[in-house]
DNA sequence: CTCTATGCAAAGCTTTTGCACGTTA
DNA sequence: TAACGTGCAAAAGCTTTGCATAGAG
């Protein structure tokens, strides 16, 4: 079933409408190819038309997250972020603290931890909207650097 | 070496200044037995006296985080909370999306996923930060139970 | 026609900031 | 006595809400 079934079938399930603004939140969402904020995604839809509020645009998020479409990243630095959920495998995030960038990743080699906190404390992780906090390859690289030069200097200032 | 001796330490290497304020906001962090809101913490604080304002409180922590004795939990429902790191084993917390309470746990389980991260992606995790969300058990068997009973109402409605 | 959804504006919350005054080293 | 830190009040983000009106079913 696509998205906009998916979508029309839950609406109607709960006696919810199908409007022109939940449509175009919808299609927004289905385009993205990165994890989005509120903001940007509300910018995405003034480029379409400058007829949907943003309160709109919180409420659609809402109703879309209610029916597992999209999901919310804690991002940290950069607040609250919003993924669709399509055909791609169960996967979860990977948030920068230094570049703010959001990565993706399988959750296969995850599933033994939760495997284990399920076992152990009884645990029942929630892999779409778990965020796991570090330093991207690149950030970890100009840190490395940084650290470099700076006992550099310290060895040419201590002369 | 204790909390307060590296606080001051620390202060003093930076050229920033030992304060009743920063001394109060850091007692009250030491004996804290569960991460804490600002609001909590402010709270706390006023009890012993009203002359600390809550910006000051804020302040506080971003130094205290800044010198490494406190961290961060981004606990979704309940905002940041913060966290006294004492001499306690570098752990993760989980957070129950239903019911908000924040659980800890021991690092071992997960470092083979983490080694997993920096191999493949070059990804370094940093555990303190980390939050993963998902149930805790008590609210599984809630939820486990009303599914039961809806599922009962539903059979019995059909009839 | 009924009842939900929307736009608009205002309010809420948490956190940050500007500034004059108080305090520490 | 020179910075730095603090309280106070205001601002800043982000998100939610109340309400009259528009619009879906």
């Amino acid at each position: 079933m696509s998205c906009e079934q998916l979508f029309l079938e839950e609406l109607k399930k709960k006696g919810y409408r199908f409007t022109p603004q939940r449509e175009i939140v919808l299609e927004i969402m289905h385009h993205l190819d990165k994890p989005a904020s509120a903001e940007e995604i509300f910018a995405h839809v003034q480029e379409i038309t400058k007829t949907v509020d943003k309160s709109t645009v919180y409420r659609t998020l809402d109703l879309l997250q209610e029916f597992g479409l999209v999901s919310v990243i804690d991002s940290g630095e950069r607040g609250h972020l919003y993924e669709h959920l399509g055909t791609d495998k169960p996967h979860l995030h990977l948030a920068c603290e230094s570049c703010g960038k959001i990565f993706a990743v399988d959750q296969e080699a995850f599933l033994p931890f939760a495997e284990y906190l399920a076992d152990t404390v009884g645990f029942e992780v929630s892999l779409q909207s778990t965020t796991i906090q570090g330093l991207c390859s690149a950030c970890r690289e100009k840190a490395h650097s940084v650290a470099v030069r700076e006992q550099v200097l310290e060895e040419t200032s201590s002369n």
